[in-house]
DNA sequence: TGAGTGATTGACT
DNA sequence: GTCAATCACTCAT
């Protein structure tokens, strides 16, 4: 199944809450492993808290057309894994904040070290975990390919609208969008 | 060339 | 609630 580039070629805001009830997949010699998107996070290029508020090489990839990964490395030991969305020129991704394990979950049990399904995907740097997804998948094609997006079923969920996380610059903008009620999304 | 910072997590008090 | 781990990126010398 592939997704077509149009469909992630939209505002940011408009994605983060579209790429609710989607699934993420990651394909890899170990087996398949994929999550339903339960949250989700914004960032733009007139946004002080985002990558793309200046234009780098790091950065230079959100700038691009939509529908590639955007991987970075935090902290010194972590992995986030972004969609790039929006049109040619606008710095825009969604961060994918929080997964709801769907299939390999023995897989992503293995990898995280952990039993628990509630606690597998739940945190932008445990859902790249789990999924193995890592700095060589930067620029990876998720319309097609072993790490996709493919468009979910049932979007017959309620979302919430809120802050976003563990950011300090323009920390007021309700940029976060998650499923409401959903045992899946990370704390905070 | 080097110091400061950070879209995090998990362990510990 | 607090804090360490640990490094790529950015910006200032």
């Amino acid at each position: 199944m592939t997704t077509p580039r149009s469909y992630f070629a939209r505002p940011a805001l408009v994605m983060a809450r579209a790429l609710l009830g989607d699934i993420l997949v990651h394909e890899t010699p170990e087996g398949s492993a994929s999550g339903r998107i339960v949250e989700a996070e914004a960032y733009r290029e007139d946004d002080p808290a985002s990558h793309s508020y200046r234009r780098t090489a790091r950065s230079e990839i959100m700038f691009g057309p939509a529908g590639y990964a955007y991987t970075y490395f935090s902290y010194g030991l972590h992995v986030c894994f972004n969609v790039v969305v929006g049109e040619v020129g606008h710095g825009a991704a969604v961060l994918i904040r929080a997964l709801e394990p769907l299939e390999g979950i023995d897989l992503m049990r293995r990898r995280r070290g952990l039993d628990d399904p509630r606690k597998l995907c739940s945190g932008p740097a445990k859902l790249t975990e789990a999924l193995a997804i890592e700095m060589t998948d930067y620029g990876a094609d998720l319309t097609r390919g072993p790490l996709r997006v493919e468009r979910g079923r049932d979007k017959d969920f309620r979302v919430v609208r809120a802050p976003r996380v563990g950011i300090t610059k323009a920390a007021a903008k309700p940029w976060r969008f998650y499923i409401a009620g959903c045992p899946f999304i990370s704390k905070r």
